[in-house]
DNA sequence: TGTTATTTGTTGTTTAATTAACAAATTCAT
DNA sequence: ATGAATTTGTTAATTAAACAACAAATAACA
């Protein structure tokens, strides 16, 4: 991959910041163009340089954090369940902004979530599949959206509590857990 | 003032975030161009679009607070002694990383103390004149010094403890001791 | 409703930052 | 002290960002 000049990766960077910081602020209709620029310290018309539009800008935004997860899902699923899952709690962590905004604020778009708890579902399936699971007899469907749900919900409470416990811990705690269903 | 193109200004703010942080981190002599530029997110050669060298970054820094802090003197000597301190305050406090960096730290230059030091008693001995005092008798460069150099302790300590107190508070107990010399 | 004001996209030009490359000077370690 | 590695300044070419200006679309509101 051709490393990105550097001058696009601060641009960007600051964009999306600035997108972030304003949806817990106001309501995503409200935002303009011209608020994400300021708050961003960059020109308005750079901002259209990278994106279409705000719903443009957000949708990148979305789609290249799944691509990363899905990504360190290749090397991950090496793992064992508390190991992996500490694995993403970090990323989780260095992305706080993202995914609180996304998951555990007002303006969290409910779209989000289900594609989030797709992306989870997808995972475990693959996992269930590789791994023959602990559950024979139950449907697989079932026990996949079992702790997809429950991951789900786990990793909002913490991201809603400001992240009370450090990933370590909450990774643990949450990999016995999927440990006994998966 | 023709207002500054937005990319030097960010440049030049990350450069000067950037040499503050390392001075406090390791000693000035140690720190290199490369470390200035990769903390400040920019090219190596950016800083020397900017800058001769580290020492000309100083200085550039240092003439800069210093003039500001002159203009200041034009209108906050308007203002009685405790108002006009609580606007300086305010500056301090506003970059307490440069001021902090440069009064209250291992890496802390005693020329910048000096030269500090000299600003504050130019600004009393300017005062003295207008205003003619309170201390008929004694010799102005006494009375200066002592006050510039009890103002220059205070707010040396103030930093070093890391702002302990809002700028108006502090504020208003200095005004009110330097009311009784000058 | 009409009419202001704001926001949106887009454009052309100018300016700054990046990049890679280089020789020269320093610093480091043996 | 010597050779290796790092740091320093500088350069030329390329790319991105800033800026200003614009008409068109939306929103605000009287």
């Amino acid at each position: 991959m051709p490393k990105v000049d550097r001058r696009i990766a601060k641009t960007q960077e600051a964009i999306k910041k600035s997108i972030l910081e304003l949806m817990n602020e106001k309501d995503f209709d409200n935002i303009t163009i011209q608020d994400i620029s300021d708050r961003a310290n960059v020109n308005r018309s750079t901002v259209y340089l990278h994106y279409l539009d705000k719903y443009d800008l957000l949708e990148k935004m979305v789609e290249e954090h799944i691509n990363q997860l899905k990504e360190t899902d290749e090397w991950a699923c090496q793992e064992e369940w508390i190991d992996a899952t500490q694995i993403f709690f970090e990323y989780f962590e260095k992305h706080f902004l993202f995914f609180s905004t996304m998951l555990a604020s007002k303006g969290a778009a409910p779209s989000f979530r289900s594609k989030f708890l797709e992306y989870v579902m997808d995972g475990f399936k693959d996992e269930l599949q590789k791994t023959n699971g602990k559950s024979e007899g139950l449907s697989d469907d079932v026990v996949v959206k079992f702790a997809a749900n429950a991951y789900v919900g786990v990793l909002e409470s913490w991201l809603k509590d400001g992240m009370p416990s450090p990933p370590k811990t909450i990774a643990r705690e949450l990999g016995i857990l999927l440990e006994r269903i998966l």
